[in-house]
RNA sequence: GCGGAAAUAGCUCAUUUGGUAGAGCGAUAGCUUCCCAAGCUAUAGGUGGCGGGUUCGAGCCCCGUUUUCCGCUCCA
């Protein structure tokens, strides 16, 4: 797997000091695995979400957004399975790395000694281990595992780590009073926010069959291990999109999503090469077939996206929990039914980073003369933070006049940077370094004849344009 | 979670065995400048991640902690 540690370092490096990510809380030493968008940062998420939005939204009749809130009622991670899978209590061996939930380990210890005779012992040890469990003595059970001189059947050892609660979704309290009632969980996936206004969004929006539902937002997982960069964050932007179907017909619309979905990538303007899909053997306990769309990262090749085909899992889940029907009535064959899902999930913090190890290039630009080199971020001008700046030749002979009427003309169209400190060339630069694509630079001869020389970032070739084409030349690009 | 490495100015890094911190780039202000990091002048930025300890004295040695990166592990 091809990597480069060093870009990658280059890459966040220059993202902090452009103002594109910053550590979250930072002046008090930083939170772990999470991450603050800054000035252009906060401007390239927005135009990657837009873009997707735009695509999945505005150009799918038959899709439509929704944003539901973060919170929802607790028996809704009963019903997706989230509370049931990520709520025991787990172990490690050092040795071996192998980790165990406790009670399965101590379960298995206890067997053994029953098979030695030692049945009263076996039971003493359950009894305590059950004691344990319900006042959640997580420091006892560890204790309990060293005094019976459990061993890790791979490594033979009783090198243990502490006992740890392994719940991947944080929790809160609903309401002032804290009770055990009240405890209620940041959603650790969007897609369950869909599915639990799957009826409403049906029937208000008078949805037919095959029909997606989209959302972007928040969700929070409380990752054992959260690393590198923007990529696995303990809480994270996710842009999903589940497309309903007619039992039956589930195959085609996973295999089409797919398709579709890799297109949206290489509209992007990004190679072919740099992606590939990744077939899931191994599913979930929802899924019938998944598959990944990874990119090659600084990295090496890693998800940025999945595609999904979850069957009626969901709905049923919820049908079986809420009790209440969660069905289709499907005209065309006169029947009712659970429609099965397709599920795309793109990772938007992941895209930023994949749009940034894309775009983020160093130049030498030495002549024989001198050594020159530049770095450039070489965005999709429609992801771009700024679009256009607009920079006087020089700060005087009424030319910042001129910038400045080309400012306002262009601001409310797209956003805009006017800068008229330093000479010319260190401006392209700085521009180059946030991935400006274009740059408008006015000079003596505009004062005659109103024309400008509109600079492009990737070629630094300039061309001489009237100031009446500007908006037209931009937009164009952009759009 | 295990193991490894690291943390000094916005960035990249110095500070040779312990003696109260510097550079380049960048930034800000001004002068100059007719198209690619130019030049000149001035200015601002660090209780050396944080907390203890050893010492007459710690950026440097020791312990803890936080954060980051790498390998393994995990990843609905």
């Amino acid at each position: 797997m091809a990597t480069d540690t060093n870009k990658f370092q280059a890459i966040i490096s220059h993202c902090k000091e452009y103002g594109f990510i910053f550590q979250s809380s930072e002046i008090y030493d930083g939170l772990s695995a999470v991450y603050d968008y800054g000035q252009w940062g906060s401007e390239l998420k927005k135009n990657i979400r837009d873009y997707w939005w735009k695509s999945m939204t505005q150009m799918h009749e038959n899709i439509v957004g929704i944003d539901a809130a973060i919170f929802m009622h607790p028996t809704t991670w009963k019903a997706s399975g989230h509370v049931d899978n990520f709520s025991d209590p787990m172990i490690d061996n050092k040795d071996s790395n192998k980790r165990y939930r406790v009670d399965h380990l101590i379960e298995a210890h206890a067997d053994l000694l029953e098979k030695e005779g030692k049945k009263a012992e076996a039971d003493a040890l359950l009894a305590s281990m059950d004691a344990l469990l319900a006042k959640d003595d997580l420091a006892g059970l560890k204790t309990l595992i060293e005094d019976s001189k459990i061993k890790c059947t791979v490594s033979g050892t009783a090198n243990w780590t502490d006992v740890r609660q392994f719940n991947l979704m944080f929790s809160t309290q609903l309401g002032s009073v804290s009770d055990e009632a009240s405890e209620i969980y940041l959603r650790p996936e969007t897609a369950q926010g869909i599915f639990v206004n799957f009826l409403n969004v049906q029937k208000t929006g008078r949805m037919k069959i095959p029909f997606g539902i989209a959302q972007i937002g928040k969700a929070f997982r409380n990752e054992i291990v959260a690393r590198q960069f923007v990529f696995r964050m303990r809480e994270f932007e996710q842009m999903e999109m589940q497309f309903f179907v007619r039992p039956g017909t589930e195959d085609q619309w996973y295999e089409y999503w797919k398709a579709e979905r890799l297109k949206w990538h290489l509209s992007l303007g990004i190679p072919a090469e740099r992606y590939r899909y990744h077939d899931h053997v191994k599913l979930a306990h929802y899924a019938k077939a998944a598959c990944d769309i990874e990119y090659e990262f600084p990295i090496g090749f890693k998800e940025v996206e999945g595609i999904h085909s979850r069957g009626d899992f969901d709905l049923s889940q919820h049908q079986l929990y809420s009790k209440k029907k969660l069905q289709y009535f499907d005209n065309e064959i006169n029947q009712n039914y659970v429609p099965y899902v397709i599920e795309t999930s793109i990772g938007l913090d992941r895209t930023i980073l994949l749009v940034l190890s894309e775009a983020y290039t160093e130049e030498d630009l030495s002549t024989p003369e001198k050594q020159d080199s530049r770095v450039v971020l070489k965005f999709p001008p429609k992801l771009a933070p700024i679009k256009l700046a607009v920079l006087p030749l020089l700060k005087k002979d009424g030319l910042p006049e001129i910038a400045r009427q080309i400012m306002d003309t262009c601001k409310p169209h797209f956003y805009c940077f006017y800068e008229e400190k330093d000479a010319i060339g260190k401006r392209y630069r700085r521009m180059d370094a946030i991935g400006t694509p274009f740059c408008i630079t006015v000079d003596h001869q505009t004062k005659e004849d109103n024309t400008v020389t509109i600079r492009y970032r990737d070629s630094m070739q300039q061309e001489r344009i009237p100031i009446n084409k500007i908006l037209e030349i931009v937009q164009k690009q952009i759009n």
